[in-house]
Formats: C-alpha cells, structure tokens, sequence
DNA sequence: GCCAACGTTGGC
DNA sequence: GCCAACGTTGGC
C-alpha cells in the first residue's frame, strides 16, 4: 500500500517503457508472481544507458504499449530491482533477444531491471490525448522519430499523465 | 501492409 | 572513418 503523502514526499525519477502488450503487457506484468517481472530484450545503447546508469529503484514506470490500434499509457509500474544486472536473454539460443554478439563475449552486453505493478489505470492514457494535450506539446514521445523504448519522464509530464490516468492504488 | 525515421553493420 | 545497404520501430 503506497500512502498519498509519500508520493510528493519521497524523490524519484519517473520513465517510460514501451512494450507490444501481444508480446508482454500491463495485465502480464500485473498477473505476474508478485505482480514483478523483468523488464528484459532491450537492445538499443540508448535505452540500455539508461537501464544501466539512471534508473534506480523506487523509480516509477509508465507502461506504455505500442503497435495496437490506441497506442498509449495502460499503468504504472516501480523499480523494484537493487540494480540493474545484465540482461540473460542476449546468451539464452532459444530467446527471441538472443545476441549473438553478446553470445561470442560470453557475456550480455545488454541490461535489464525489475518492474512490478502498483496501480492500473483507471483511465487509459491514449496517444491521441496526449498529442491534444497543448501541456505535453514537448513531451519526448511526440518528438518525431521517437523510437526509444526507455525515456526518462520529466515531472510534469508525469503529474499530467497521473492526473489523467487516475492510476488505481 | 505501408513507409518514414532511425540504428546497425560491414566493405573499403 | 565514411557511408550504402539493410534491419527495426511504430504510427497510420
């Protein structure tokens, strides 16, 4: 149970995470063992920069899903890892992230965290709206050729999401 | 399914 | 180090 007065009380970074909820999506993370999972296939140095030297535990996660019809924010997650650690999947032959590169070295050059789910949405929050929000006009996921699938989300931007998404503590 | 935008690879 | 070719992302 996270109590209201520590939201404003306690300092975090807040993020954003893409994921095709036919591949994993917020209900998976949120039916999960401990409602926990690892946020793993990350394979972009950008993103995985970020894993590795930025997000910390106690961070909150925006779960976002693309490639559906109404791409958007479906609910918030936290990082529940001490650190990050390197990602298994880039040496397992049988994953759909398997890097052969990371393979050869012996070992994964890709990171990865946990994340378990804190609240669902009680509104979903639709790209659509947040391109009509003249508040997130500069908001990274508008930005054009956006491909990142972690960003860091700045404060106000994750106040709005929060306001509009009404996530379901 | 299309395709713009971007990232990665590899020959030179 | 350059850059053409190729692969991927993700909205539409």
């Amino acid at each position: 149970m996270y109590l209201l007065a520590t939201v404003d009380s306690i300092s975090r970074s807040y993020w954003l995470f893409k994921s095709e909820p036919q591949e994993f999506s917020y209900a998976d993370l949120a039916g999960a063992p401990d409602s926990t999972a690892r946020w793993d296939g990350i394979r972009n140095y950008q993103a995985r920069n970020f894993l590795r030297d930025e997000v910390k535990k106690g961070d909150w996660v925006f779960i976002y899903h693309s490639s559906i019809k109404e791409p958007g924010v479906f609910g918030l997650g936290e990082i529940v890892s001490e650190q990050p650690y390197a990602d298994p999947t880039a040496l397992d032959a049988r994953s759909p992230y398997f890097d052969p590169v990371s393979f050869n070295k012996g070992i994964s050059r890709w990171v990865s965290v946990d994340v378990k789910a804190i609240a669902p949405f009680k509104n979903s929050v639709l790209l659509r709206e947040i391109k009509a929000s003249p508040a997130m006009k500069d908001f990274l996921l508008l930005k054009k050729g956006n491909r990142l699938s972690v960003f860091p989300v700045m404060e106000n931007y994750a106040k709005w999401i929060l306001a509009q998404g009404k996530p379901d503590f």
